[in-house]
DNA sequence: GTCTATATCAGGATAGAC
DNA sequence: GTCTATCCTGATATAGAC
């Protein structure tokens, strides 16, 4: 792997488990393996080198998740896999926890990778619940857009309670009572 | 009002803005017009100004949210109004925020303050889901602690994808998604 | 492309005078 | 209780040699 590769890699990395204000130049030069020097040549500063990471991250997202949304299944089966996803609940999303990052959020460049991928997923999403809808399987009066918008919050808010809490329950708890709702409304 | 008063305001005003870890010991200094002596005199350095902070922060949340969940109306309406009781959206939550603080969710102390005031919420959530149950109002096979969370997830996670996007409309897409479902439920 | 040296400023705190 | 002085480390780079 190039060295460049290895520093938008632990730049990855560092921003999920410290966020962007908390991810300093030194931590991402010792975990890459890279000189000041050598950072340096290759990205203009921290935030050239914080929006590679981001885009990449965001692209790893998107394929991550379009391998259960696209799926086969029905769609409250496609809902309910994307969000039993998860592994490491305690750790965060690796987009959302961006946007408490002031730094990022004021930046309209570093912003733009979370906007887009929230976008993308909701759009998705929302394709889903109206495929669900022309099954029967969920009630015809959800608003498709609406419903994928609280599916999305469900997930990242969930992060925020276990966070919270020091533990995953809460998250699973959420997930469950969100799917329970799903499956209940079209009765 | 107090130099120490004045020392927790305005650590409680940073946090909601920059977080835990962008809070300096001299923006602290500078909002509150306190020195630096007297700061250290108050308290014994930035993470016991930020407990009393977030002490005071979390017993404010409570009492506001208490005016919603305790008062009249059915079980829907007063789930509604404390999902509709925010203001500044893209402010994000005050409490909910610092559990993406590294500082804070590595520390037991620092912790504690999220972990009581979410586990609260959940609860007195899951009493009025329970209330709504018994009246006919939501679906008897609700499990009210699950959907409890999942009510807290949405808030929590309309905040994160509403700042992402830079603007408010995805929040309030969650909220109204959220509301819909629980009242679908009884259909 | 990478290295080492250097620069500036902020973070977080202690010491001791008043 | 509050003030000023001082300390040490880290954040974020730039300069120039190799």
């Amino acid at each position: 792997m190039s060295t460049r590769e290895r520093l938008i890699e632990s730049t990855q990395d560092l921003l999920w488990e410290r966020g962007y204000a908390g991810t300093s130049p030194k931590a991402i030069q010792q975990r890459s393996g890279a000189g000041q020097g050598s950072m340096y040549h290759h990205f203009g500063g921290k935030s050239d080198l914080a929006l590679a990471a981001m885009n990449k991250t965001a692209e790893q997202l998107r394929a991550e998740i379009s391998g259960h949304l696209d799926g086969p299944g029905t769609a409250i089966e496609r809902i309910s896999a994307y969000l039993h996803r998860e592994r490491d609940v305690l750790r965060g999303c690796r987009i959302g926890r961006l946007a408490q990052d002031p730094g990022v959020v004021e930046s309209a460049r570093l912003r733009q990778p979370l906007d887009e991928t929230f976008d993308w997923l909701r759009r998705r999403l929302a394709e889903v619940v109206s495929e669900g809808q022309a099954e029967g399987e969920l009630a015809a009066d959800l608003d498709p857009e609406d419903t994928a918008a609280a599916i999305v919050a469900v997930l990242q808010g969930g992060y925020v309670i276990a966070r919270a809490a020091g533990s995953a329950e809460p998250f699973g708890r959420a997930v469950d009572g969100a799917l329970r709702l799903l499956a209940a409304s079209a009765r």
